[in-house]
DNA sequence: CAGCAATATGTATGCGCTTGCAATGCTACT
DNA sequence: AGTAGCATTGCAAGCGCATACATATTGCTG
């Protein structure tokens, strides 16, 4: 099988009697071509299959339409729709996104030097960050970055994330509203500047309230199962929490059964229990678990629009950009 | 502020005392260069912060090394999963993974355009076909097509989905075992060849039994709460099913939840509920539901690796793969 | 050390497109 | 009719790299 060659934009010119340049202007929007030659060359483009060759546009324009997407968290709950948000307004922008797996700090690295191989025209970066040298890489190449979901100080980056210091000063208010005395934080991500936000201005928002104080602090829990394990570890202390707040769902859906099903904890009387994210089995009946909203749609378009506003704006200026969350009380926490 | 150019291979090849071809060789695995030059070429190209431009590469070499995905089914319970599989697999073979999110059938169309515009050197759509017509371009244009979970008659694609007719069978079986007489068929996607093929075979199957039979196949439904309204609606019916077979464990779970907290239907004895997916939430202990376990990480493997190679054989024989799922017993089925 | 094969390097061309510039055609106005 | 002014088209160079081919260098054998 002879693997026959494509059609370029010079067959399409011999068909129609044109130069290729006509050709390349046909399909170039704004271009200055009279209808009637258009509409000749579309004709002709459409007999022959032609679709013009991005690569080749891409490399005589010096720049190529694609924008990296760094994946990291793919356990997050809300994984596939952030990254259909980003893949539709990339998209929609008339850019491509390029998606890449990355868990580790190298492979962080290794995908950005591909990135940049691949002359993609900014980053955007889902929960991690590069190193400072790759940061410093893409600045001297010229690529904006914007960082969705993971504040990383001292980086050339672009950040969009959520007002973690509000969402914990509000949960702090809960707490305080209906008379929590004693608090346990649990979180998967030692690390994650959000959650370290939420963790310190819960803090210190209930530190105003004297008797009421943070027990304990426990990280790198994650998930149901490990949710049952930890209540059933704190249940078998001598000081018992009387709030848990949690920073995912799915751990705290787990401590919520362990109290229901097995530890027979009465939930909002003797325990408050309250989870981040607002994953759909959360809003459950047979849930009911008080949690934080977070605005994924909006934090995932400003992202977005950020991004192409540096590509197209030559700016390499790192902006802070923090969205509201919103707390949502349900049934497992007392209002008073 | 002055755009500086990236520095390309001339360049490195001026600062090495070399030549353009020398450089690109030191780049190209298994070209004819001497280890000494190399070396020198590499250190030079470090000092400029120099990369190959793939742009450039993929236009001489007339390959992209890209691979189009296009995503329909973001609501896939393993979406996230399933995508974060096809492109690290697709990164692993050294390709990269340009991802388009598609709904409609016109969309799906536009976004096989798009692809061919951009030269992708192949294309994996999830859960949806593209048309006849596309798919012939495809073919005239040597782009080869691999359908994941998805099957379509009549395309020049590749599919890749599970067994769904040994599916059906293991369910009619197992609803035989458990005496159950009167079944329901609950399925969001009427079109999927995957649920009527289950649908089907477990028909097939149970027909053998006397007094067994579908009373009813629904379509269209999906989603939590959308089971709790179906079981509550057939509940009101005359005759009830004392079986219900769900192409989707949210609904699977929807209807558990109205049995056991409104309806007080008495789950198995009452009624058999199965799902399909095998989401966490399913095997949670206060849900203990049966369903069937998709092998979703060969699924996807199976697709790259079958794309890929009809990418470098270029072959575009269509093949058509199908893996085995299994069907896990749980609480909300009696075994005899 | 001659002589030849194998290896290494350079030269030059082309991948398909965009775009600056020059040439042409057209309109409208004097 | 003549020509300024603009819209349209063609021409040709160049984007950064791979690679066929020509040339230079090395290593090896007898």
């Amino acid at each position: 099988m002879t693997t026959k060659r494509r059609n370029n934009s010079q067959d399409v010119a011999d068909l129609a009697n044109v130069s290729q340049a006509s050709v390349s202007r046909a399909f170039t929007l704004g271009a200055s071509i009279s209808a009637k030659t258009k509409e000749k060359i579309l004709a002709a483009a459409a007999k022959l299959d032609y679709q013009p060759n991005i690569i080749a546009r891409s490399l005589s324009k010096n720049q190529s339409g694609l924008i990296g997407i760094l994946f990291a968290n793919w356990d997050h709950p809300k994984a596939a729709e952030i990254l259909k948000g980003l893949c539709e307004a990339i998209t929609e922008k008339g850019f491509k996104p390029v998606v890449q797996s990355a868990s580790t700090i190298e492979s962080v690295d290794k995908a950005f030097i591909d990135f940049l191989s691949y002359q993609v025209d900014g980053v955007i970066v889902f929960s991690t960050s590069p190193s400072a040298n790759t940061s410093a890489l893409c600045l001297r190449s010229n690529i904006p970055i914007v960082i969705l979901n993971h504040s990383t100080p001292g980086i050339n980056a672009s950040i969009v994330t959520i007002d973690s210091i509000k969402v914990g000063r509000q949960i702090g208010d809960a707490l305080l509203k209906g008379r929590y005395k004693r608090i346990a934080i649990i979180s998967s991500d030692a690390h994650s500047q959000v959650v370290s936000g939420i963790s310190n201005a819960i803090a210190e928002t209930v530190s105003h309230a004297a008797g009421t104080e943070i027990i304990s602090k426990i990280t790198g829990i994650h998930g149901y199962e490990a949710g049952i394990q930890t209540i059933t570890d704190l249940w078998a202390e001598d000081i018992k929490p009387d709030a848990i707040v949690c920073t995912s769902d799915y751990t705290a859906l787990g401590i919520l059964a362990g109290c229901r099903h097995q530890l027979n904890i009465s939930v909002p009387e003797e325990l408050c229990v309250i989870g981040l994210g607002d994953i759909p089995a959360s809003g459950w009946k047979d849930h009911d678990l008080s949690t934080v909203k977070i605005p994924h749609d909006e934090l995932v378009k400003t992202t977005v629009t950020t991004l192409i506003s540096k590509i197209e704006t030559k700016s390499m200026e790192p902006e802070n950009i923090r969205l509201e969350a919103k707390l949502l009380l349900r049934g497992t926490i007392r209002s008073s």
